[in-house]
RNA sequence: GGGAGUUUGCCCGAGUGGUUAAUGGGGACGGGCUGUAAACCCGUUGGCUAUGCCUACAUAGGUUCGAAUCCUAUAGCUCCCA
């Protein structure tokens, strides 16, 4: 193992918060390996670039001799955790929640050394809880430490309703920590209550208390909101290569080095020199882009993958060459009485426009093409012979279709 | 249990009987410039083979020549009292 201040070197890196951090120390100083903890909940089949960024960190954990413990929250996520939410979370059935579990598994492990994490799922101890547990479990906190919280404040605040069970979700959480006796819990910051309340109740319930880790959040490819699937700013850890490419070269600059730092397989020191040289201007954002996007689909796929999403990328965009894979479509393409159809309609059907009348009008804005021609504004019914087997719609400059 | 208020398009938010799918902003999308970045400029933002027709302002009825706007009931949400 490595020294207690090399190692408190190593795991302080990028992260929002330790509490407390002197404790973290103590810890170490130990010498036997600590149980890092993380609960996720399998509220979605897959995992993106967000939930990676404390998988990284706990990796970095299992890379100084640590172990870590993934708790599956089977159980917790029948609750829906309130974190950062305006509204209440709707509650999963058990079988989808198992379904997603799953995937998340396998996904997480392209990160963790599978030799040292256990998986536990929370619902193991939570269903079988009596009343009489739950009651115990629940007098250790105050109705008014729970509404501190900012979601709840918040929520309370702009007259939006909060469910009771909602409640349960901190408490239950914090259980898990006495369940498997963490010594450090991850999160994003807007864990940190969560993460706290495990505290409390660790020393309520007579253990030594855990250590509240966060990790940053990190912003989706708008570079503004969190990464979530529900905004659709996500890159999915299971993203084909080419998309993982072309979502990662739209994030903004400013991203470039927290993406680096949070989310890459770069070693500290290495993104150091990447942000000192964003920083003084010698490092080209584009590059440092490419690159990142290289990385990251070498983690989640291959180097090949990397190389050949690469290859594709600057065929479609920097060369405005069509895209190797185009999906076909078979399309009704018999003409009317006057020898045309109805493009509007076709593009809906070929699924590259949500309605004809949007069709319509990305007709009228210049945005769709036949064979790289741009159709002209108000042709809505185009000439059919213009139409044959092999002729590739295009809509944007990311939605083809090839007409079968 | 009683009372008051609120409910508009993806989101926020104008609109209190009378041309009009309904001001404005955000977001999103398309175009230009680029590096699928930012900034900036332009356009679009209910459906429909469309100079028109249909559906829309929580839901269902009603008043009226005419309703997002008035009335009644129902539902959701919020607050106050108990």
């Amino acid at each position: 193992m490595l020294s207690v201040d090399e190692q408190m070197r190593i795991i302080t890196s990028g992260t929002a918060k330790i509490v407390p951090e002197a404790d973290l120390r103590k810890k170490l100083e130990k010498g036997a390996p600590l149980n890092i903890k993380l609960g996720v909940d399998p509220t979605s089949p897959d995992l993106h670039l967000g939930h990676a960024v404390p998988l990284r960190k706990m990796r970095q954990f299992q890379d100084l001799g640590h172990r870590v413990t993934l708790i599956i929250g089977n159980g917790t996520a029948t609750i829906g955790d309130p974190s950062g939410k305006n509204s209440t979370r709707p509650q999963l059935s058990q079988e989808q929640v198992e379904a997603n579990a799953a995937t998340y598994v396998s996904q997480a492990m392209k990160i963790l050394d599978p030799e040292k994490t256990t998986i536990v799922h929370n619902g193991d101890w939570m269903f079988p809880m009596g009343l009489k547990e739950l009651l115990a479990v629940a007098s250790k906190f105050t109705v008014a430490r729970i509404l501190e919280r900012d979601d709840f404040t918040k929520r309370y605040q702009s007259q939006t309703p909060i469910a009771l069970h909602e409640f349960l979700y901190p408490v239950m959480q914090a259980y898990d920590s006495v369940k498997i006796e963490a010594d450090v819990e991850m999160g994003g910051t807007d864990q940190l209550f969560n993460l706290l309340a495990g505290r409390e109740l660790m020393e309520k319930m007579g253990m030594e208390p855990q250590i509240a880790l966060t990790m940053p959040l990190l912003e989706g490819t708008d570079g503004v909101r969190k990464m979530s699937k529900s905004y659709g700013n996500y890159i999915g850890l299971t993203d084909a290569p080419a998309d993982m490419f072309g979502k990662t070269m739209s994030i903004p600059d400013e991203m470039i080095a927290k993406y680096y730092r949070l989310a890459s397989s770069k070693s500290i020191d290495e993104v150091e020199a990447i942000e000192a040289s964003l920083a003084d201007g010698t490092g080209d954002p584009y590059q440092l882009k490419r690159a990142l996007a290289r990385d990251l689909i070498t983690t989640y796929h291959s180097a090949e993958h990397a190389a050949a999403a690469e290859a594709e990328f600057d065929r479609v965009f920097k060369e405005n060459q069509l895209p190797e894979d185009i999906a076909e479509v078979s399309l009704d393409l018999t003409p009317g009485e006057d020898g045309t159809v109805y493009l509007a309609g076709l593009l809906k059907d070929a699924g590259l426009a949500p309605s004809a009348g949007e069709a319509r009008r990305l007709i009228d804005g210049g945005g769709v093409k036949i064979d790289g021609e741009a159709v002209a504004p108000k042709s809505y019914n185009i000439d059919a012979a213009l139409l044959k087997s092999g002729t590739v719609l295009q809509v944007g400059k990311r939605k083809f279709a090839r007409l079968a």
